[in-house]
DNA sequence: CTAGGTTTTGCGTATGCCGCACTGGTGTTG
DNA sequence: CAACACCAGTGCGGCATACGCAAAACCTAG
């Protein structure tokens, strides 16, 4: 590992949370100021960062070019982003398209419905293992060691009431998840936000994508979600078949 | 500058056309095989490349969620403010910058001219979409989905007798708007105070800005303000570029 | 003007990055 | 099925280069 390299990603992520200072970043690194310049310096010149109009260092817009650039070629995306829209009009939930990367879920597109309350998720982070419906309709679908993998990854913190603090309990819940075809989040990330979410076939039959519509519960509790449960298979369905799936639309 | 963190980042961007193996990598860089390894595998670990399933490397997705933290936090109104502040003070006039929010155009900046009489725009206030300059600057130059909501928001309420009451008409007004580059409000919502507002880019190519001047008839006509024309484009360019907007001003 | 904070510069040093040589794996060809 | 070609990946010693130091330049406030 470069340890350079690793110190200028650093930077990058110390000036996402807010502008910082010289000598903030330095202090942060552990490195003298001067280190801290020279890569400024080249992340600056790269637009990786800028310099506000107070001289502080902040995110630069080439990150943003490159955010655009890399959200383009997930070709999923591009597929799924139009029912992600219609059904995120329809019912004026928002809606996301989680794909699995590695052994993670990574949210990949996310249409804001109505109301559009700040939720946790953003395109690009990962979907929380033990919370997330996106996460479990994938993980739920995936072969034995794919998913001990993935389930590995997890951390069961606990967040609210709900939340699954065990491998065991998700581990039964997953066997659920597959058995009657669709995941849900009951509040456990946050309390007043529940999910629900359905696997995405591929040409190859395998699940690699599933899409979920999340609602605050004051607004749609799960019981309401539920009851669309069948319109929102019909738009994994046609997800599926765009990805060259071919089985069979009951 | 650091040479390390220079190529870590030429690697970015070579990767972002498309995906690299390491021998290419290397050669693109004119470095040892081994050397581009300990990039790649820094950049990897960092989220900013990623492996695709045949074994080369892509853009990685913390480079997506970075991308859309960068966009969330552009604090337009800051990069905007000392362009305003010396159109403002150059021509005597008031200028504002307007922002679309959601399906509205919101004030988010105002800079008072000389003379300063009461306006009916106050920062943080929505923009009347079939009358405000920098309402229709900003719709005519989004998607048509886009527009049609914002459309949907517009009152057509008659002011004065040059207001446009129909959608028909101010729809023709946005294509004249769109092609010629530039928005006029000629008294439509107060009969003595007329306004240009042109277009701002953000680096996505994106307008979701757009800087105007205002006037009292009196002081300055619409054709006064016209023949400004090129120093207000000029203005609007400078406020486009630090946002990030990498087109070519003419 | 001084004082206390910052950013920025130049430079000698040693750290950590570099290329070399090598291994192992995979696919291709006669 | 050798023999070959190509590629990803490893360990290591030499030296380029990134590092910290010290001091200068700069800024803002008192």
């Amino acid at each position: 590992m470069s340890q350079t390299v690793a110190r200028a990603i650093e930077i990058v992520g110390f000036v996402s949370d807010r502008s910082r200072s010289l000598t903030e970043v330095a202090d942060r690194l552990g490195v003298h100021k001067s280190t801290a310049l020279r890569l400024l310096r080249t992340l600056e010149d790269a637009g990786f960062v800028r310099r506000g109009v107070d001289g502080r260092y902040a995110m630069g817009f080439q990150l943003i070019a490159y955010g655009q650039l890399a959200l383009d070629q997930v070709e999923a995306r591009a597929l799924a982003h139009p029912v992600l829209q219609e059904l995120s009009e329809r019912h004026g939930h928002t809606t996301h398209l989680g794909e699995l990367v590695g052994d993670r879920v990574i949210y990949v597109d996310k249409v804001d419905g109505r109301g559009s309350v700040a939720m946790g998720s953003r395109i690009g982070l990962p979907a929380r293992t033990h919370t997330a419906a996106v996460a479990k309709a994938i993980t739920a679908h995936q072969d034995e060691a794919t998913r001990q993998r993935i389930l590995d990854r997890a951390t069961f913190e606990r967040y609210t009431p709900t939340t699954r603090t065990s491998r065991e309990s998700l581990v039964e819940e997953l066997a659920l998840t597959r058995s009657r075809g669709w995941a849900e989040d009951d509040g456990e990330h946050e309390g007043h936000v529940n999910c629900v979410a359905l696997p995405v076939y591929d040409a190859r039959g395998k699940v690699t994508h599933a899409i979920s519509v999340t609602a605050l519960a004051a607004v749609a509790p799960l019981t309401e979600l539920r009851a669309h449960l069948d319109e929102f298979r019909t738009a994994a369905e046609r997800v599926s078949t765009r990805l060259g799936w071919k089985g069979t639309p009951r």
